[in-house]
DNA sequence: ATCCTTGCAAAACGTTTGCACCTCA
DNA sequence: TGAGGTGCAAACGTTTTGCAAGGAT
């Protein structure tokens, strides 16, 4: 329920060390993943994997998650970042979530739900509960409904609340 | 046409011409609208102020804008289309919309209302009629909604349906 | 060995900004 | 005339791309 977003100390990335014994470790499984998708399981994908789907559901950007990686000593280009994640998202591991003109969000969260923008921060979180959208009309022919977002934008309240 | 200024020449909006029965005349409209929001009815935004108001409801880039507006004869700048679609939205007489990460739309229907998104050519179009969105969780303390944005995203329909 | 993947840097893209000149009221 | 607006081009931040070197099977 917490929303713990300081994880980083117990966590080595994998590339850390040659050879270490991690047989039914997360990266297992991982590597299961990225095979599913047809993606080698490779060095990086596996670092941004494990960083993307180590800690519930998160919401990053590119240039933030490739901070991260640099952060944990895992050697990634920014590049690669950017691969990576739409790998991941033409795979279905990730959902691209373009809610500002100026970022792009990836979201380890791919069941249908809708988010939270926080303006203030540019921030995204997800809203919990489920959100039902009625009244929408049928899709022009030749057209279908891919998806529906539902973004809520959260402004800082007035200062007080009289009455 | 370098960068000569005296571009005194009659920019061309779609009623120069006629006779000038001012009262009625939508540029006279637009001068007052202008006004109204603080902002000099210069040349260029009455032109480009033609262009957004003068056909119904419309979603335009600014590139869109600006190629319009070259395209009419009407001179002005890149930079001047974004100032004054910036300025414009902030007088409230345009809504701005970023739903691509990409590119911002600007929309000259101010009210409260939602989109498609034709993804296969990035066109945006008001959803006719109402959508009630239901369920929304009340707002993280301290913040209150601004706005909700509801979009819908269009995928071109698979080319067969064999009933 | 082969193909896929990565890294780097530069290009691409849409947008913003600084400064000189011009226009409107 | 003065306050404000405009044009141009260059800066800006994010994302994409091309090509050579490295890793996975």
């Amino acid at each position: 329920m917490s929303q713990n977003y300081s994880v980083g100390r117990p966590v080595s990335p994998p590339a850390a060390r040659a050879g270490d014994p991690m047989a039914g470790c997360p990266v297992h499984q991982l590597r299961g993943k990225l095979r599913r998708a047809n993606l080698r399981p490779t060095r990086q994908r596996i670092a941004l994997g494990w960083l993307l789907f180590g800690k519930g559901d998160r919401h990053v950007t590119a240039e933030a998650l490739y901070e991260e990686a640099v952060g944990m000593k895992v050697p990634v280009s920014l590049a690669t970042v950017y691969n990576t994640l739409h790998q991941f998202t033409e795979a279905g591991l990730l959902m691209e979530i373009a809610v500002d003109g100026a970022r792009t969000y990836f979201d380890t969260n791919t069941s249908p739900h809708h988010h939270f923008l926080i303006e203030e921060t540019s921030a995204l979180l997800d809203i919990p509960g489920s959100i039902s959208v009625a009244g929408l009309p049928v899709a022009p022919e030749g057209t279908e409904i891919a998806r529906v977002d539902v973004i809520v934008r959260l402004r800082k309240a007035p200062p007080h609340r009289t009455g």
